[in-house]
DNA sequence: CTGAAAGCGCTAACAA
DNA sequence: TTGTTAGCGCTTTCAG
């Protein structure tokens, strides 16, 4: 159906190796001749055929997309829109994407099989964890690759959203209010993210001078029940909520925690205030609209892929990137404390 | 650094043919030679070569995955839900997944982009129109294709819930509670699932010997802005809601139409009755949680994959396969009449 | 500036 | 049951 470069080579009465060039506007082809070529082209429907140059160039133009393991996922609209920055990004570049299972085992055993059979040029990553042993599996594997979050390991690239200042900012909008006794749910352990949130969180307490009771630090996992566990929990053990307000360490967990604030009674932000970190799309949907630090989530994905992109072509040295966060919707769920 | 086939044969003693014949499980090769060769590919990490697999094979294991336009898709956490039914599935059977832009400005320009250059083997559309242009352009082009959503033409493929019972279903249960005058928001004019959930509104109230007022008919365009409109409109046309109950034609339009009717202090479901259609995870998140038509979104993710797959690889005849949804959390946004 | 030729790594007729 | 021989369609030395 669709002409070979051979056929058009012939066509234009020179070889296939010209006529290549011309269309990858290399700099050694007559001017004449590769408008000419690239007009034949044109008349002709040419089509490059992907896969081919992809086998001649010894890529796939595949990038291995990692997500972090179900049901967290499937749950958390922060990666739809995650997915969309990403996505669109990787297209325009030509590139498309791998996405393995969720529900994997082991991580590292999904990193095989992404990795193995040479099916990408790259790997995306999410929620680097502390101790991440997929770093060192990839970079024995010499896959270039990315995370999505901050890692604690030096030389690998990274875009994130500024946590650190982020949970500082919710805070301190708490005390701006007049709060003092400020409650943060953390997220899954042993991720970067939950201890940068939490290092915000607290140093924002230490500047402001309120110390920090270790019955107000609770347990979380970044998952809705797990905000809503939370609460609940606190209830069953003291009887009441023993803060004037709550920092969730994502919205999800500060939905449940709204949920389950309900539930028991608590209006909010008359009784209880309550912030969160992300901003994604759904906190708008409840009444009021959730306050929370807004992440430029679609922007993490755009930036993301950039980098990966940037670093399979070109190469190049690991490259880090910080985005500003910033709290919104300043007085829906957190008011002065009752 | 990973062997070559070639290298490979030339360590078993065997032809290139052989081995590629063994790994693939050819019967035609001896029961002990393919263990033997299965075994030395092991041993040698052997990792077969995808692109190089592909372009012998005249393909390229990858699949166009089209969303509804933005800003559609990234806010409707259906999306996400579906997405993951479709890349798991993908991925099971080897697949990558080509997404293009969503703010693309006409969706066959996408299609062509996609279907040119053979980037992909197949295209998973969503949403049909009643009049699809798109499916006339993939047809010409002899792309394989599976819808999301049922198509009027027929020997197209589809996977799609059960839309109109769906929505049979839904007024029914308002009916059951005692509701008469039940209002519908429909969706994005045109699509053919805004059509079939019409269609079985109508279908209910007329089985129920309701009859319909034009004026309980609300435009909608399945994002929860639209929802929102509607209500705010009927609220400055009428000072007052003038029904009972409302059917929302998606659930992000169920959560607008809350918002808007809490904001005018009406209480749901004490003054009035919402239901939707979807049962977005989200859905859950409101308190209470919305009363909506269950589709089976992972699944229908899955089921469109599956049959888009067997297209691809076996051909055959076109196949519609319709899942069953149902109405939950039944007393939650709706109750009895006032 | 252009062309010839040798692959990229695998599959598939066609033989044997 | 196995091997030989051509490719798949494009890129890229290496000559000229």
């Amino acid at each position: 159906m669709t002409i070979t470069m051979a056929e058009l080579a012939k066509k234009c009465g020179f070889s296939k190796a010209t006529v290549s060039r011309a269309l990858a506007d290399d700099p050694r082809v007559k001017p004449e001749t590769k408008t000419y070529i690239k007009g034949m082209a044109k008349k002709y429907n040419y089509e490059p055929h992907v896969v081919a140059s992809n086998l001649a160039r010894r890529r796939t133009k595949t990038i291995g997309l990692m997500f972090p393991k179900a049901p967290r996922t499937i749950a958390d609209p922060f990666f739809l829109e995650y997915l969309h920055g990403v996505s669109e990004t990787l297209f325009e570049h030509g590139y498309s994407l791998l996405i393995p299972q969720v529900k994997q085992a082991r991580v590292t055993d999904t990193i095989g099989q992404i990795t193995t059979h040479n099916r990408v040029d790259g790997i995306i990553l999410t929620e680097p964890k502390i101790e991440d042993e997929r770093i060192t599996l990839l970079q024995e594997r010499e896959v270039p690759f990315v995370f999505l979050g901050s890692t604690v390991c030096e030389n690998v690239s990274w875009v994130d959203g500024d946590n650190i200042s982020g949970a500082y900012e919710a805070v301190r909008a708490l005390v701006k209010l007049g709060h003092e006794e400020i409650a943060i749910i953390t997220g899954e352990e042993g991720l970067v993210s939950t201890r940068n949130r939490f290092a915000g969180y607290e140093k924002a307490m230490e500047d402001f001078n309120l110390p920090i009771n270790p019955d107000w630090i609770w347990e979380g996992d970044f998952t809705r029940e797990g905000g809503f566990r939370a609460v609940r929990q606190q209830l069953e053990e003291h009887g009441s909520i023993q803060v004037t307000a709550i920092f969730a360490s994502n919205d999800l967990m500060a939905i449940g925690v709204i949920q389950a604030l309900k539930e028991a009674g608590y209006e909010i932000p008359q009784d209880i205030s309550v912030i969160g970190f992300d901003g994604i799309e759904v906190g708008q949907y409840l009444s009021p609209p959730l306050t929370t630090v807004q992440q430029p989530i679609y922007q993490l994905g755009q930036q993301v892929s950039q980098v990966l992109v940037e670093q399979i072509e070109n190469g190049g040295e690991p490259v880090q990137i910080k985005l500003p966060v910033q709290v919104v919707n300043a007085t829906n769920t957190i008011g002065r404390p009752s």
